[in-house]
RNA sequence: GGCCCGAUGGUCAAGCGGUUAAGACACGGCCCUUUCACGGCUGUAACCCGGGUUCGAUUCCCGGUCGGGUCACCA
C-alpha cells in the first residue's frame, strides 16, 4: 500500500520549528518508502484567521524543498485541501455514528456542564461528562430538535475495558475507558471539533501514517475507538517528542523563541536548519551529521526516532550553518551575502568580492558580515594596546617603527596585490631584521582598529586602497607617538 | 489529582545483558598561520535513585524521584 503522510497546519503567519519538523519526518517518512506527501490546511477557527498566513506556508514548503504531491495549490484527488471547505461532511459522517448508536444528540447547556464541574471533588478541569442525555429516549431527542434546541453531538465511550494501540515510537500503549470522556464531535454550531474532522479527513484522504507530536498520544486512544465505531482501519500513528526550549519549556513563538522565518531573516542558510531540525529527534544508524534532503530521504528510518525531548541548540545550529557556508560554492555565497555586504561597506570603489571571499570561511551566520568588516568604512577608535602581542613579538614601540617604516615602502610600492604586498613587506621585515609578524601585525592593526580582522594586514590594504592605507598607518604613528 | 509518556556528559546523541560507555556541538590546551577564522591533534565531562532478575545490568522487571503531556463546544 502507498505511504501516505499528510501535513496539517493551522494557518499562523509563521512557520513554527516544531511545527516545521513534524513536516519534515513527514516528508521524510512519506518519501523514503516512495510515498505521498499531502498538505492540509486546518482552518476551521475562524477566530484566529490571519491574512497570507497560508502563502507562508506555501513559501516555507517551497523554500524547505518539502514539496508536497496533493494540497489546496495543486489539488489531488481527496480534496477539497483545506478543511474550511469540508464543512459539509462532518455532520453527515456524525449521523451515521448515531445511527449505528456510537454516538448520540447532547442538549445539555454551558450552564449545567459548568455545575456538573464545579461539584468535582477533583476540580473542574477533571470532571467527565455524565452521559445524562444518553438516557434521552428517542421521542425527547425529537422534540427537543423539533423545538430547535442546541446540541452537540457526542462519542459514546465505551464504560468498561481497555484500548490499546501501537505507536511505532512509542510502542504499545493501554488506557482504561473509563478515563475517556464522550468527547463532542459536532459542536453547537454544526461545526466538527478538530478531533473528529482529524479522523474523517484523515481516512477520507487515505492518510497511512499519522505524524504528530507527543501530545496527541493521551487522545489517541479515542480517536482509535473513532476509527472502529466507522469500521474503518486506525492509520499507522508515530507520536514525536517535543522540541523544547529547556528542560522544561517547549519552544514557542509567544515565548520569544525564534520561527523559521526568523531563523532564515538572521542570517541562517535553509538548508542548515532543514539538517539540523532533522537530526533533533532522529538520528542515522552511522554517524553522519551533515545531509542534504536527498540523503535524508535514502537515511531517514523511523526508527531512528527517539522518545525523548530535545532541547533545541542554537550554538550547534549555528555551527551547522558555519559549516553549510563554508561549504557552498562562491557564486551562491555571494547571492546571499551580497546585500548584507552593499548594507554593511558603503564606501565606493570597494572590492566586494574579494571582501566575500575573504569572509566565507569565517562566517556562521550571515549576519555575521556587518560586524566583521564595518571597520572598512570607518576606522574605529582604538587604544595602542592593539598593538601588543606576545605572540607576534610586538610592542608599542616597535609598532611605531614598523608602521614609520612601512609608510614610505608603501608609498613607494605601486603594484597593489596581496601578493606583492606581501612580498614587499617581507622584504622590509627582512631589512629591518624584524620578524614577520612584527612588521604585519601593526600593520594590520592600524588598518582595522580592531583586535581581529577577517584577513592579514596585505589583505586589508588590498581592500581598504592604497590612499585609505597610508592615511591609516599614519593615524597610527599619530596614536603610538601620543601615547609615548 | 487520575491517566499516559520520558530520563546516558552543559546540549544533540550512539548503545539494545559482558564496551577502556561512540560521535558531534560547546568549553580548555597544543600545532599550523600575517591577527581572527579555517584545518589538524588533544583534554575536562555522563548512564536519576532504590530494589529485584541474572554469573553479570546503562541495557530487562518493579517502586520512587524528577520532567513533560493530557483530562475543553482549542487546535
Amino acid at each position: 500500500m502507498e505511504v501516505r503522510t499528510r501535513f496539517a497546519p493551522s494557518p499562523t503567519g509563521y512557520m513554527h520549528i516544531g511545527n516545521l519538523r513534524t513536516a519534515l519526518y513527514e516528508y521524510l517518512i512519506a518519501k523514503s518508502q516512495g510515498g505521498k506527501f499531502i498538505l492540509r490546511i486546518e482552518d476551521t477557527d475562524q477566530e484566529r484567521k490571519v491574512e497570507g498566513a497560508v502563502e507562508v506556508i506555501y513559501n516555507t514548503l517551497k523554500m524547505t524543498g518539502l514539496n508536497h504531491d496533493e494540497g489546496p495549490d495543486i489539488g489531488g484527488e481527496y480534496g477539497p485541501y483545506v478543511q474550511s471547505e469540508r464543512m459539509g461532511m462532518y455532520m453527515d459522517y456524525a449521523l451515521e455514528l448515531v445511527e449505528k448508536g456510537k454516538a448520540y444528540y447532547c442538549f445539555c447547556t454551558k450552564e449545567r456542564l459548568d455545575s456538573l464541574k464545579a461539584s468535582n471533588e477533583h476540580g473542574d478541569a477533571f470532571a467527565r461528562y455524565d452521559r445524562h442525555c444518553f438516557n434521552l429516549s428517542k421521542d425527547e431527542v425529537k422534540a427537543n430538535l423539533e423545538e430547535g434546541k442546541p446540541f452537540v453531538i457526542r462519542q459514546l465511550m465505551p464504560n468498561e475495558g481497555t484500548t490499546t494501540f501501537d505507536d511505532v515510537v512509542y510502542g504499545s500503549i493501554t488506557v482504561d475507558n473509563s478515563e475517556l470522556d464522550d468527547q463532542i464531535l459536532i459542536k453547537s454550531d454544526g461545526f466538527p471539533t478538530y478531533n473528529f474532522a482529524n479522523v474523517v479527513d484523515d481516512h477520507t484522504m487515505k492518510i497511512t501514517h499519522v505524524v504528530r507530536g507527543s501530545e496527541y498520544l493521551s487522545s489517541t486512544p479515542k480517536y482509535n475507538l473513532l476509527y472502529d465505531a466507522f469500521g474503518w482501519d486506525a492509520p499507522t500513528y508515530i507520536h514525536l517528542p517535543p522540541v523544547m526550549r529547556d528542560a522544561q519549556h517547549k519552544l514557542s513563538k509567544r515565548h520569544g523563541d525564534k520561527s523559521f522565518e526568523d531563523l532564515i531573516s538572521e542570517g541562517y542558510i535553509v538548508e542548515a536548519i532543514m539538517n539540523y531540525i532533522a537530526l533533533l529527534g532522529w538520528s542515522p544508524s552511522d554517524n553522519q551529521e551533515i545531509f542534504t534532503m536527498d540523503e535524508l530521504i535514502k537515511k531517514f528510518n523511523i526508527s531512528g526516532i527517539s522518545k525523548s525531548p530535545s532541547i533545541f541548540d542554537i550554538k550547534k545550529l549555528t555551527w551547522m550553518n558555519g559549516e553549510y557556508i563554508k561549504a557552498m560554492d562562491f557564486d551562491k555565497f555571494y547571492e546571499l551575502a551580497e546585500s548584507r555586504l552593499k548594507e554593511a561597506v558603503k564606501t565606493p570603489g570597494i572590492d566586494i568580492k574579494f571582501i566575500a571571499e575573504l569572509l566565507k570561511s569565517r562566517l556562521e551566520t550571515l549576519n555575521d558580515i556587518n560586524e566583521m568588516i564595518d571597520f572598512v568604512d570607518n576606522l574605529p577608535e582604538y587604544g595602542t594596546e592593539l598593538y601588543i602581542h606576545k605572540k607576534m613579538k610586538t610592542t608599542e614601540e616597535i609598532a611605531l617603527k614598523s608602521l614609520k617604516a612601512a609608510v614610505p615602502v608603501l608609498e613607494a610600492h605601486d603594484n597593489w596585490t596581496n601578493d606583492s604586498l606581501y612580498e614587499c613587506l617581507m622584504g622590509l621585515a627582512k631589512d629591518m631584521e624584524f620578524k614577520n609578524g612584527q612588521i604585519l601585525w601593526p600593520v594590520r592593526t592600524a588598518l582595522s582598529g580592531e583586535p581581529s580582522s577577517p584577513g592579514g594586514a596585505t589583505e586589508l590594504a588590498v581592500i581598504l586602497g592604497k590612499d585609505e592605507t597610508i592615511k591609516r598607518l599614519n593615524k597610527g604613528i599619530e596614536l603610538l607617538e601620543a601615547a609615548k
